[in-house]
DNA sequence: AAATCAATCCACGAAAACAAGGATTTTCAT
DNA sequence: ATGAAAATCCTTGTTTTCGTGGATTGATTT
């Protein structure tokens, strides 16, 4: 028996996971929650092979609950199930350690194909996700302040006005606008802007 | 006997949301469809009352789909089943003339209660949706030309190129910009960008 | 018929961003 | 310890945007 515990936002759709994962006599629920903070008492309380979770929960993002379940329960796999197809979003994910990542657009078939490859100790990816990744390798990769300092950007702060902010040079900020535009292939700033929404850099 | 047609891309929700509507016996779910093309070739072929939709479908616009839906058969009321909650995709379903708008992630006996509502002549939104447009009431109304040039701004175009494009003067297409920061409440054009998006203006 | 709004155009000056380079210092991993 | 990458700062000149405040035409609504 292969343990489970689900994690998603909308009730419509756990509800439809849970009656349809619980057909399959290799799996056992023991456990759903529509947020962040239940999911982490549940898993305290039992012990969990696959977590499969949204990444937009109301509590928390799905890359900080990522986070601690990997490091309070390490033996936990985590597999991402979300409608996010951003490079951002698969390459955080990816970056900290979970071992599938699906959209929720594809067959349930999918799912039950990767929880036992997951289970098995593979890293599952559907083809979709794998695609994206592919389009975007050597592509757009930027520093944490190059992500500050675009966040300011985006909200319409002046190379002025991220240097006081940030307590650097108005010149500096203004090389990370350049780098920022070059990382994207971007023309100018607000170009440059839409492409980092879609790609997920900027989160809301 | 309430009929019912759904139609949403993601197979899993619309497994979920076939079985918990059949166990109400006052509605019949006549048919289910993953796609515009199929959902429109159920309609014709089926006597329905209300059509379920999600908005972002593989092959066409919930905004077409509806206009479609609502011309050639004026008497079926649409229910919006959503996870769009930006003012723009709100405002436009209902200048359409949709009955009912609800977000996916609120909980499923909100459907039912709006299904019922609908078929009684009603127009139904949810809670949610109503701050929305609570908070968004006097503020952002861009006209086709704005919305025009909004496109070409956020495609990285400056006013010169915008103006040639458009064959108007490179400060006609400067007045527009100014416009749509004002309109859109931000200090320049990076910030207008992020926040038409985040209203939903800018599709993709 | 009057009023409103969309779309077009304008002036002028100030502020900010862009282009195209280069250079130094931290930080961090091997 | 040494390279690589990140973060910082710089120059010069050009282009674009922003702020403020108009004006005109045409379509639509009341």
């Amino acid at each position: 028996m292969i343990k489970i515990v689900v994690v998603e936002d909308h009730p419509m759709l756990l509800d439809g996971l849970k009656n349809a994962l619980s057909k399959n006599s290799d799996f056992e629920i023991i456990g759903t929650a529509l947020n962040g903070q239940s999911c982490l008492t549940i898993l305290e309380e039992n012990n969990t092979d696959i977590l499969l979770m949204d990444l937009n929960l109301p509590d928390i993002k799905g890359e900080e609950l990522s986070k601690v379940v990997k490091s309070k329960f390490p033996k936990i796999k985590i597999i991402v199930l979300t409608s996010h197809d951003q490079i951002y979003h698969i390459r955080t994910m990816l970056d900290i350690g979970v071992s599938g990542y699906l959209l929720k657009n594809e067959d349930y078939s999918l799912i039950e194909d990767t929880i036992y490859s997951v289970y098995d100790g593979n890293i599952e990816i559907s083809q979709h996700i794998s695609e994206i990744i592919a389009k975007n390798t050597g592509k757009v990769n930027i520093s944490t302040r190059e992500k500050e300092v675009l966040k300011l950007i985006a909200d319409g702060l002046t190379n002025q006005e991220i240097a006081d902010k940030l307590f650097i040079s108005p010149l500096t900020s203004d090389s990370h606008r350049k780098n920022l535009i070059l990382k994207f292939g971007a023309s100018n700033t607000a170009s440059m802007i839409k492409t980092a929404i879609e790609m997920g850099f900027i989160s809301n």
